[in-house]
DNA sequence: GGACACAAAATTGTATACAATTCGACTTGG
DNA sequence: CCAAGTCGAATTGTATACAATTTTGTGTCC
């Protein structure tokens, strides 16, 4: 038996499954932004030699998950409050146009699987995982992403999605995300009943919503900056 | 003397400058879509080892520019027409706005870099060089995108631009590219008057231009990943 | 006690060795 | 002659060894 903590992996961990699992730790805040990732602890844990885990770490700096510096190696991304701002915005133009596309295209299978997140973004809730509760909401706009057919596009809303959990990691301030299920719910009646218009609008004034439940004064941004010059 | 042609590289390439140069010849058509790239090859050519190749190509590989499949080795994309059509869907929805920010911000030394850009593209002609006249087209537009501040669309529009430059590879049908001329030169005028809806619509017209000069029947699509199942 | 210099430890960067897989040519039996 | 199988070369995947760099700790001098 080796010292690695072998953590009950049957498949001999791909990079692709390490980026997966570190990625979905992020997502549900298990790691918190600006955490250290330290090649031979990772190689240790997922029983793997260091080149995998660089690949697996290259592929999350590509979708600004971890930075990576050179000969000082990755931590998770910490991004600043105009990169959280650029990101709102980006989605803000991005997805009420993907979802106009999604309610044109969503068939009742789509809808079915919608409804199957929200039940079960409510279960983690009630089993107060906030963290998996954001995971899946989040899931819910790359859901809709695919539904709307435009891969390009959706690759996009999958990483903007991904910083925001790290942005609001950083910078939310409303304690309840209910607020969040009703969004959600009323875009996928809005899907349901192909209404174009009304998916649109909903999800532009749902990420309004979002983008403004969020702290973003400028002196936070000095105080992060700061942060990452002394902490990494 | 090793083996290594040695390609009069004064720095110990590093797997950035390696994806850069490798990104410029594709940008520039010396290299085909579809065409294999394999490591032993190039790390010969850079002087490097593998190591550092395999960090090139999955670089490449997250903007599209290259295709990695697993024990198959990376070849250069090969887009299809349902991509294609896909990528400029995603420019008409991001440039137009960004084109907008771009003209309310652009400073004089922006213009000035433009026109530079311009000019350039124009010598480039004149020598007869249409990969690099292409290259710097497509460089035109990731510079708008800069100059209207916002990192992380421009950073989509990167990575578009640089796979449309393989679907120009694959799709292109009109002879001269002298139509581009006068609308980036429209593009610019209206960026100097900071006219933002003059920018906006240019910048629109403009790419569905680019669009509609594409033959993208869905037969072609049949035909390239018919070719792609062969070939790789 | 604090600033500096320098050595030791930790960590990342790169090359190389070897294992696993794929690809191609050849053989062989039908 | 063709289909299927098999061996070998080519190529990719992974581990490991070593070099380069950064970080940390320690001692010295003022």
């Amino acid at each position: 038996m080796t010292r690695s903590t072998d953590s009950a992996l049957k498949r001999p961990a791909t990079s692709e499954s390490i980026a997966h699992a570190l990625s979905l730790a992020i997502h549900e805040h298990k790691i918190a932004p600006g955490t250290k990732l330290v090649e031979d602890e990772l190689a240790d844990i997922y029983g793997v030699s260091r080149t995998v885990i660089r690949a697996a770490l290259q592929n999350l700096s590509h979708v600004k998950l971890v930075v990576i510096r050179r000969n000082k190696g990755a931590s998770v991304a910490s991004p600043s409050t105009t990169e959280a701002h650029e990101v709102f915005e980006a989605r803000e133009l991005l997805e009420p146009r993907t979802a106009r596309s999604a309610a044109m295209r969503a068939t009742r299978s789509d809808i079915k699987r919608l409804e199957r997140h929200m039940s079960d973004e409510h279960a983690a809730l009630e089993a107060s995982d906030p963290g998996r509760a954001l995971y899946l909401s989040g899931l819910f706009h790359t859901e809709i992403a695919r539904i709307a057919n435009q891969t390009t596009i959706a690759g996009f809303i999958e990483t903007l999605v991904a910083r925001s959990s790290l942005i609001i990691a950083l910078y939310w301030r409303r304690e309840s995300a209910l607020c969040e299920k009703h969004a959600h719910h009323a875009l996928v009646q809005a899907l349901a009943d192909k209404n174009a218009d009304a998916a649109e609008d909903l999800m532009r004034s749902h990420l309004v919503d979002l983008h403004s439940a969020l702290y973003l004064r400028e002196r936070n941004d000095r105080t992060l900056s700061l942060k990452d010059a002394l902490t990494q």
